[in-house]
DNA sequence: TGACAATGAATCGTGCGCAATTAGATTGTG
DNA sequence: CACAATCTAATTGCGCACGATTCATTGTCA
């Protein structure tokens, strides 16, 4: 009757693209995150507590979209790697605050190659890659409102 | 001595942004797909194949940059829920050939909902869609290519 | 033809990601 | 003060990701 209804390409998908972009990312910092036994969303952690320290596990969550099941093992992982410390709040003991230790401060030191070499990497004018960075803020924030 | 050398910003990362669309598009697609069984990677095997059937480990995981570790285990959770067949190739029988079912096949009437819902989420003039998924296209050829 | 390299899938171990549940602490209310 | 509602982490279970290894099969070349 009506169209045959051509089948929905891969390549055509916006969230596919976005998929590719975040996977190639990880691969892209992959091996200099590894030279510093990181992992991608330790990173992530790291890049937080440089910003602010002493945030609870809520607090880093809610920044990176990640819940306690899955922050609770990973800061585990990083406390036994000496790069933050875990400790119960004194007021509130329902809060773990994070915090950095000395070689977890140090480590924004190491990563200084790494965020070089992403730069020469990505090899676009600044305002290009500002631009591209909102444009995908954008499109998040509208995923999330009507979620 | 020099600049203190003021700490990256998180959300100036654009590598941040990628991450944080890509986890905003898995929550938007999460309860679509959940309500037909599916996980998002299934989804993404799913639209290879309706694009073109009959295809092996390799090739299917050369689209979706996975590897066999990744896909064996997949695979055989969507040959259990009757989505598709898993059979060694009689003229080379180190591939393993991947083909749709019926019920995979009618599977892509389904996901329409799905596929028309993100739509209207997304909002957007698609000339403005399709501009972002070139730019991440590029983005991602550009971090292979230095891989 | 008989080594031997190359290929493709499966397997294993580690580390996310997330929903659901549990346990404990705190806050609000009568 | 009692007690329910709320809040926060931790735990559990399942499904990806991915590097490394193993195994069977195939291709190559002396």
């Amino acid at each position: 009757m009506t169209d045959p209804i051509p089948p929905p390409r891969l390549d055509d998908q916006l969230c596919f693209a976005v998929y590719a972009a975040a996977h190639a990312f990880g691969h892209a910092y992959r091996p200099h995150l590894e030279a510093l036994g990181l992992t991608y969303p330790q990173y992530l952690v790291l890049l937080q507590l440089w910003e602010r320290d002493d945030r609870s596990v809520r607090e880093l969550g809610e920044g990176l979209f990640l819940d306690s099941g899955t922050l609770t093992p990973l800061l585990k992982r990083m406390e036994a790697a000496g790069l933050l410390t875990r400790q119960r709040d004194a007021q509130d003991a329902r809060l773990v605050r994070i915090r950095l230790t000395e070689r977890g401060l140090a480590m924004q030191e190491q990563v200084r190659g790494l965020r070089q070499a992403m730069a020469c990497t990505l090899d676009a004018p600044q305002p290009e890659l500002d631009s591209l960075r909102e444009q995908l803020k954008r499109l998040a924030a509208r995923l999330r409102g009507a979620g």
